[in-house]
DNA sequence: ATCGTTTATCGTAAATGAACGATAAAGAAC
DNA sequence: GTTCTTTATCGTTCATTTACGATAAACGAT
C-alpha cells in the first residue's frame, strides 16, 4: 500500500465502476433502509418515471416527510429528478442501482 | 420455480423464502448501512468464522462498540454466534445473506 | 476460591433520523 | 398583476444510532 512506483492500486482501474467502495455501499444501503423508501423505489420501478406528487398521494405521509426520502433517495444517487414546469419526475437511476447489485452479488 | 397451477396468492407460496419481503428488506439493508459493519461482513466472508476479540483488534473501536455492530448484524440474521468457552465466534448466515441477494437482484 | 480474559450489557452524551406543520420559491392559470 | 398548485426547505419535536467507559457474567487458569 506504498505508491513508490505509479502501479494501479487505483480501485477505478481495479473496478472499472462497477463496484462500490465500503462507504458508498454503506451509503445506498443506509438510503435503502427504511420501508417507505423501498415502496418509493419499487414504485418508480413499475411507473418508470412519475412526478412527486403521485408518490405523496400513495403514501400516508406528510408532503415534506416524502419529500425528505426522496433527497435521501438522491443523495445515495439511486433515483434522479428533473423539474418540469411546476412538477419533479423522478425516476431510478439504474446505473447507480447496477453498480448497487454488482456489489451485493460479489458480497 | 414458475407457478404452473396458480391458486394462491399467499406471499409464502409465491416465493419460497428466497425474497424478503419490504420490511424485512429494508431491515437487512439498515443493518448494512454503516461502513464498520460492511467491513465487519467483509472480514468474516474473509476468514468464514472468527472469534470477536479478533474483529476487535481490527477495527479502531472500543469493545463496546463492536459489540454493539455485531448485535445489529446478528438482528438482522446476516451473522451467526455462538459461544465456544470463553470466546464468541461469528460467522455468515449464508441462507439470509442469499435471501438478500435475490431480492437485490429483483430490484 | 481467586484472579485474569473475553464478551455482553448498562448508562450516558452527542449526533442523526423521522415525522410534522409552516413557509418559501417557482411556475401555471386567471 | 394576483392567485393557485407543486415541491423543497425550515424549524421543531421525539426517537434512534453511535460512540465511549464502566460493569457484569461466564469461563479458564492458577
Amino acid at each position: 500500500m506504498h505508491e513508490n512506483a505509479p502501479k494501479k492500486p487505483d480501485p477505478a482501474d481495479q473496478y472499472p465502476q462497477d463496484v462500490l467502495d465500503t462507504d458508498a455501499f454503506a451509503l445506498v444501503c443506509k438510503a435503502l433502509g427504511h420501508p417507505v423508501r423501498i415502496k418509493i423505489l419499487n414504485y418508480l420501478r413499475k411507473m418508470d418515471r412519475c412526478i412527486c406528487g403521485r408518490i405523496v398521494e400513495i403514501l400516508p405521509l406528510a408532503q415534506s416527510t416524502v419529500s425528505q426520502h426522496l433527497k435521501v433517495l438522491k443523495g445515495a444517487g439511486l433515483i434522479r429528478g428533473e423539474v418540469e414546469g411546476l412538477n419533479t419526475c423522478y425516476c431510478l437511476d439504474t446505473e447507480v442501482l447496477d453498480r448497487f447489485k454488482k456489489t451485493v452479488e460479489s458480497l
